[in-house]
DNA sequence: GCTATCTTGTTGACCACTCAATGATATCCC
DNA sequence: GGGATATCATTGAGTGGTCAACAAGATAGC
């Protein structure tokens, strides 16, 4: 029950040193990092929206923002119209090897702060089920979120 | 290291179901809660702020909002000119009464879906360890909030 | 080939919240 | 008493997200 509020605190723990430090939103920082474990650096903005648990709209606005910094460009499909890659340039990964690194840091600190080995090992295995926890670890590979080789429903 | 994204998807769900079948925030939810728990049905701005996690100003136009619905009143205190009480009213505490139901019900659900009895109290009890993890349940009293009774920093 | 339907992405309006600044009141200490 | 400081609430501006509506392209049925 108090899942909700103790999460909530972290959370915001999290998302203000990332902000301070980095400039960075949480969601901005994931998207760096799928885009990172993506094949080609690229992705749909759709199948972004589906890893960030985001809306379209919301991807579109995130982007922009990245976009404008210098962190990812727009490329089109040339197979099909509709989509807008975001592809990951040089900058936004060295952005994302930069934050990483504190980032990681920070919530290894919190977390270790409080439980041991044991007890994280648990919380992760029991939060895994929750819906939508694919495990956006540090250097997992991207295994589940379908990142769009070349249209993916072509065949 | 999923938890961010794990409980994402969950608090998504039950702030939609809130706001769809009742048209109330978490946030608002919980701040009736904290109310109807609290001694007299009241308490200062920056208790509400506390327990709900929230800036003094996020209080405030929440606070508005439930006014502007007539679930709860502004009430001065007399002995400190500053303080702005947040009264529950009737109205207020029904609703919480009918939100409350489906609300704890549908949490209920989706947490029994996923895990056992066990595993929810394992969950639970690590989970509280987390910074401002005040054990918000259904029917706790309130025990760490300093509910206010009458100006607590009088003494 | 043409129309109907589905997908993908963007835009406008809005919402809940934050931060920074402010006003108003209380408290402390001399 | 009177000034410095702390506390409580509010306001204005900005942010990150949602939803609803839409435009444009892809796909399917016939």
């Amino acid at each position: 029950m108090a899942l909700l509020r103790g999460h909530a605190g972290l959370r915001r723990i999290v998302a203000a040193q990332l902000h301070d430090a980095h400039e960075l939103t949480v969601n901005e920082y994931e998207a760096l990092l799928l885009l990172d474990e993506a094949p080609d650096s690229r992705m749909r903005g759709v199948d972004l929206a589906a890893g960030l648990q985001l809306t379209p709209s919301g991807v579109t606005r995130l982007l922009d923002g990245l976009r404008a910094r210098g962190f990812i460009e727009r490329a089109h499909c040339p197979q099909d119209g509709r989509v807008a890659y975001a592809v990951l340039l040089d900058a936004g990964r060295a952005k994302l090897r930069r934050a990483a690194c504190s980032h990681v840091a920070e919530i290894k600190a919190l977390l270790a702060e409080r439980f041991s080995d044991q007890e994280l090992a648990t919380l992760a295995a029991l939060l895994s089920r929750l819906p939508g926890a694919g495990c956006s670890g540090e250097g997992t590979g991207g295994s589940m979120h379908a990142a769009c080789p070349q249209r993916a429903a072509d065949a």
